[in-house]
RNA sequence: GGUCCCAUAGCUCAACUGGAUAGAGCAGCGCACUUCUAAUGCGCAGGUUCGGGGUUCGAGUCCCUGUGGGAUCGCCA
């Protein structure tokens, strides 16, 4: 409640000074916002005072609040409950709130640019095969934190770093070549990224059955798994590959187009973009440049057999390899490079933000102890958005398993139920085919991102593809189909000639009133939201005020008031609940109806 | 084994970072549609916040401990 908190809170010292002769420290001015059982609007916890007034809590309070009242003029009235000061707002100042609110573009919003530039990487998916669940997690979030960063002022950079090299993609190509027979998206009608997909399970089972040969002829387990031949055809691909054989190069850049191309379609889907891309195959030489001026520079040290360590016992972790014996990257190397280059490229930029699960918690840290090593100092205030996985009802997604939720599936899916509950109930029956497609896709999809994005990133979340479907209670399609409400009341309003506005003379009633104190709340969430980088705190604030909302609707009438100051309050406050309710929707990402 | 994270209604999640009687949705039961869009609203029922100690005016939240789950500790990414 930050208006009123600095109000209520410098009040709150002078009442202090004057009734207890001694100034409060901040931390112990405790404002809150009233819980429902009780009358009023904000809520002064008096104990933390109780010192300095040497006197029981329920007198102190009476005590600041007779003050309050005779001095404060946004205060009209209080209550003592045990230790909990209720302080009544005065409908004055909820009034002059509202015109206020009203007069905003986006309400709550800080001033564009005054916070500084920060990056957020999300997605940085591998090459060698299509996105999963685990993937739209990571995009919507990503993707919302940025919104949520802009919204609070930032400048915003949304980039990836995307995984082109390594054995993995050889993987691929080698299947590829095998077995392919100049298979190609256009020739097979698969999406690129699902087309190298599939050679790469064809060149594990290809794998495992060498495995398997290899043990039957009397091998160990693990020498079959070193010596299968296909392994060392995808680790000769992967020398020739670092030695620019031209062939090999051709084909690692036509197999990894095809997999961008089928990447796009599904952000496309997603509804995520990304201002700057960035390629580990452009990055890892650099990361081992800086690697070689940490070793000159003493923050490395080198071992006898060539490989390069960096010594992390002093910041109580142990040490770490950053350079393999033969010289080559490992994935410290690599993330060292990008770091840099983004740095370098983006002198203004405070920080990075790295979206990525929690399995990675360790990597992250050592991550950004090395680079305030190499001297970059901005490092340190990296942050690691570090979340949950997703589990399905039946366990862990396991490819081996085939219970891997492919993005495109779920998001077609999510699309096709909107419809068939479209239809059953009949709600879109005037509205044009194609449009209709697209609402389809707003709802299914709005449906899936909200669920994604109410829980708590930090936290690991059961995906349960029933639930995530649902329409009805805390889902995204409840929340649009009231903000579609709020749409409804401004056109038949224009049409009936009423306008939404706030008189001075109007009396606020209770249902009002809790709308209004709902949507106060907003900038303060937002800020919240931003500083913790936490998207499901938007989420379940929009619920919330959707419900209030709902509420209000069901109860009170709106363009059927008959008191004209009442109709036009009760338009104007549906107007703006819909505006926050909209840019909520929009932080995370999610595309809103007009109709639905 | 070391380090870190988690445990809240039958299920999925909240709880403004130490404040009042722990809240929602789903599932269950009941009530309300000649609709300002019922993809709704209202009500009922549902809890030893994993167990045990401690800190204080006050603990789901902080500390210790036990139990149960997960992650990580690769010259994988």
């Amino acid at each position: 409640m930050k208006y009123l908190d600095s109000i209520l809170s410098t009040a709150v010292v002078s009442a202090a000074k004057d009734l207890f002769g001694a100034e409060p420290e901040a931390q112990h001015i405790q404002l809150q916002k009233t819980r429902k059982d009780f009358e009023g609007d904000v809520t002064l916890v008096v104990f933390p005072l109780v010192r300095l007034a040497k006197t029981s809590p329920e007198k102190a309070g009476a005590m600041i609040g007779d003050w309050l009242v005779a001095n404060t003029p946004e205060v009209e009235g209080f209550n003592v409950v045990k230790g909990f000061l209720n302080l009544v707002v005065s409908e004055a100042y909820w009034k002059g709130f509202l015109q206020d609110a009203f007069a905003e573009e986006h309400f709550g919003y800080a001033p564009k640019s005054s916070r500084g530039q920060v990056m957020v990487e999300y997605s940085s998916p591998n090459t060698n095969k299509p996105l999963h669940l685990g993937h739209l997690r990571n995009n919507f979030l990503g993707y919302s934190v940025a919104r949520i960063l802009e919204a609070n002022g930032h400048d915003v950079v949304k980039v990836q770093i995307i995984n082109d090299r390594g054995i993995h993609i050889c993987k691929s190509m080698v299947a590829w070549v095998k077995f392919g027979e100049g298979e190609t998206p256009e020739s097979s009608g698969l999406k690129g990224d699902k087309l190298v997909g599939k050679y790469y399970v064809m060149f594990d089972h290809y794998y495992k059955q060498e495995i398997k040969e290899l043990i039957e002829q009397g091998k160990s387990e693990e020498e079959a798994k070193a010596e299968a031949p296909i392994l060392f055809e995808a680790q000769e691909m992967l020398r020739k590959w670092e030695q620019k054989d031209p062939e090999v190069t051709a084909l690692w850049e036509k197999m990894n187009s095809w997999v961008y191309s089928g990447f796009d379609v599904t952000y496309h889907e997603m509804g995520v973009s990304f201002d700057k891309l960035y390629y580990e195959s452009n990055t890892y030489l650099t990361g081992k440049e800086e690697v070689m001026r940490g070793v000159e520079e003493g923050f490395f040290y080198k071992r006898e057999d060539g490989s390069v360590w960096v010594d992390l016992t002093d910041d109580g972790l142990d040490e770490k390899l950053v350079l393999r014996k033969d010289g080559t990257a490992v994935y410290m190397t690599q993330d060292i490079g990008t770091a840099i280059l983004r740095f370098n490229e983006f002198p203004e930029l405070k920080y990075q933000i790295y979206t990525v699960g929690n399995e990675q918690e360790y990597h992250f840290k050592v991550l950004f102890l090395i680079l305030g090593k190499l001297g970059f100092e901005n490092a340190k205030d990296n942050f690691h958005l570090s979340y949950g996985m997703v589990e399905l009802p039946e366990g862990k997604m396991k490819s081996r398993e085939g219970t891997v939720v492919d993005a495109d599936d779920l998001l077609a899916e999510m699309a096709a139920t909107a419809q068939e509950i479209a239809e059953e109930q009949g709600k879109l029956d005037g509205i044009s085919e194609e449009e209709r497609a697209g609402l389809y896709k707003k709802i299914g999809y709005g449906a899936l991102k909200y669920y994604l994005l109410k829980v708590d990133p930090k936290k690991k979340m059961m995906f349960d593809p029933k639930e995530s479907i649902d329409f009805f209670g805390n889902t995204g399609p409840f929340i649009q189909f009231n903000y579609v409400r709020t749409l409804a009341l401004l056109r038949k309003a224009a049409e009936a000639g009423v306008s939404a506005s706030i008189a001075d003379d109007v009396e606020i009633a209770s249902a009002e009133r809790a709308l209004i104190r709902k949507i106060y709340e907003f900038p303060s969430v937002l800020e919240d939201a931003a500083k913790s980088y936490d998207p499901s705190q938007i989420a379940n604030y929009v619920y919330d005020l959707v419900k209030e909302y709902s509420s209000f609707y069901q109860a009170s009438p709106i363009l059927k008031e008959e008191n004209e100051g009442l109709r036009s309050l009760r338009l104007a406050i549906s107007q703006q609940t819909g505006e926050v309710i909209r840019d909520c929707m929009n932080l995370l990402g999610v595309d809103m109806p007009e109709r639905m």
